[in-house]
DNA sequence: TGTACATCAGTGAACGCGCGTTCACTGATGTAC
DNA sequence: TGTACATCAGTGAACGCGCGTTCACTGATGTAC
């Protein structure tokens, strides 16, 4: 068994059943024994759960901060120093999501560990994806600064975190979503019809009215 | 030591480690030893580590629900048959969300709680909270029918559900973006100034306009 | 008023179990001379 | 071409540890007669 097999094995199942039952629920044990792999061949290529996890991740965020970098690099020459809409550049990031697990069928496992990996409370996780996927993240609210010029920048970052937090939040959640959805509303949704309903939805929330100010600055504004 | 106070110690303590980590990661050692109680005592009051997690739920959500339906109560009469607004709805149930933990100072550590229990796969969490918590989230999606009549019943669903992603996920991982956003804006933000920050954004979401039909409808609705 | 019994919060120690990790080992393949 | 050695994927068994739960027990308080 060449060691390419066993490495993807590991991998293929380690990331299922993270993403069905968290990753302390999920033992080292319960992944080798059904990925057909002896239990110290984790240790072996990964050194530590904790690097396995990692690794997990980096499967899909590697080839998506590639994939992301490039669509924006061409975004970039085709509007030529003109400003990206914020609708072209949510469009883009949305594609790319989908494009990247697209071969594996497994969008849906993704974003449960993505989920998984915010409401990771110690955050080693956290910290692992910001120090490797951070820069990604920071290009693409540049350009949304741009697209947004009239947003005040404090007012831009939480928005920004309001949308992550309703796309994550739904699509890692998915499955029990769909459940109700169908049962209510004899209406089986795809990944992709989600991300139909999510757009204006997400282009709506960034352009809302800017809020009222504080209440403890009113006197001094007004 | 009267029973009281050693329950409640309990709570008290595994509240806070839970959110702080999670529910597997906390232990009932963890929890015994800081709250000063012997270890066999959780089993005792509670009988199971699953039981002490559902009431601590119930501490938050009982008072809750009650609260909220009695404010639900006094908007209906006060409406008397007329459509309730959205915008009043949402307000309403914010204040409440905020009311409640008032006392404990630790509407974080509640919406902790709620992200985790979403984010728990196996769901017997979620279970428990559908089962004695459903009713009052129907009331509560009744009410907002009323008041969004032009919206299908699915969108609606859907648009619901984007909302309460973008809560808990906010409010959930607060500790962390607040940190980010006091760094580099400089600005420390309360949870009162989330939710006026939210307000417009979640407004904006539930009006948006509706998506553009599905593609593969497409051919038979034009 | 006094005695016997029941109830119940709380305790200390132990139970068996599954966990991540380690270690000595095998066997196949590649490399040096 | 043959031999000695190195490398490396993979293995089987065991390690110690912390886990949730259980159990026999204590001691205080309440209740019945």
């Amino acid at each position: 068994m060449a060691q390419a097999d066993t490495v993807t094995r590991i991998l293929d199942t380690a990331e299922v059943l993270f993403a069905e039952r968290g990753f302390a629920e999920t033992s080292l044990r319960n992944i080798t024994s059904k990925a057909k792999v002896n239990l110290a061949a984790v240790n072996y290529h990964f050194g530590s759960k904790k690097a396995l996890i990692q690794a997990v991740f980096a499967r899909y965020l590697d080839p998506f901060t590639e994939r992301f970098h490039a669509a924006l690099d061409e975004l970039e020459a085709q509007y030529a120093g003109r400003v990206i809409p914020l609708e072209v550049l949510l469009e883009t990031m949305a594609k790319t999501v989908l494009d990247v697990p697209a071969e594996r069928n497994s969008l849906k496992v993704f974003m449960r560990l993505l989920g998984l990996a915010y409401s990771q409370a110690q955050g080693h996780l956290r910290r692992y994806i910001q120090e490797h996927y951070g820069s990604v993240f920071s290009r693409f609210s540049d350009l949304v600064r741009q697209a947004t010029p009239d947003l005040p920048e404090a007012e831009r970052f939480w928005r920004l975190h309001f949308v992550l937090g309703t796309v994550i939040f739904t699509l890692s959640g998915l499955d029990a979503l769909r459940d109700i959805a169908e049962k209510d509303y004899g209406e089986h949704v795809s990944v992709r019809d989600l991300i139909r309903r999510l757009r204006p939805v997400v282009v709506s929330a960034m352009n809302a009215p800017l809020p009222d100010a504080p209440s403890d600055s009113l006197p001094a504004a007004v």
